[in-house]
DNA sequence: ATAACACATAGATTGCTGTCAATGAAAATT
DNA sequence: AATTTTCATTGACAGCAATCTATGTGTTAT
């Protein structure tokens, strides 16, 4: 994972509550309408979040009737995680 | 570490230039006018960059003449990156 | 003292971002 | 078929952020 790819998830990660719905999606997918009882703010909203937090390829999405359910692209978190351990201090 | 920390933290790092910032830092201390020849931006700008990442605790700053030394904040770092590595599918 | 150097600060501008109300669309229910 | 539910889209707005030029400040060299 390069640079700009980070740079891109960090920015997604850089909004608070965008930084707790990874953290909920963490125990597993859930649907929106679930997910807008954590937060104070309006559905739309939500949904704009959900959009850059896929956008940058952290979350997958999945339609089954009238609901959607996110989840996090396991793959993406894990190289994530793989760069950001290796900002370590003399290096 | 807490969760607007860490939003804080990531919002500094969704920037490519900060991004390619602490990247470099991670060899150690360096300062203005060595980091201003990696990039492509004027002197004012980078002083900014610097002053965000200082900011939210990932950068410490050394004055030693005329120069200002940058290096990581080893201790913010690390609290960040155990952050991030919490952040795993199906917990 | 004067000049040169390294960096910070101020002010302006342009573009992006988080938020909302209003509306659209598709599926399930009645 | 009509209504309800769930989510997405649109359009608007206020605030923030990245960048620049111009200038200020402290330090070293001449």
């Amino acid at each position: 994972m390069n640079a700009p790819d980070v740079a891109l998830i960090c920015r997604a990660l850089g909004d608070t509550n965008r930084l707790q719905i990874v953290e909920l999606l963490t125990h597993g997918e859930q649907c929106t309408c679930v997910l807008l009882e954590h937060f104070s703010i309006t559905q739309p909203t939500l949904t704009h979040h959900m959009r850059v937090l896929t956008e940058c390829g952290l979350l997958k999405s999945r339609k089954e009737g009238r609901n959607t359910y996110y989840s996090l692209n396991c793959e993406t978190m894990s190289d994530f995680r793989e760069f950001i351990a290796g900002l370590v201090c003399g290096k």
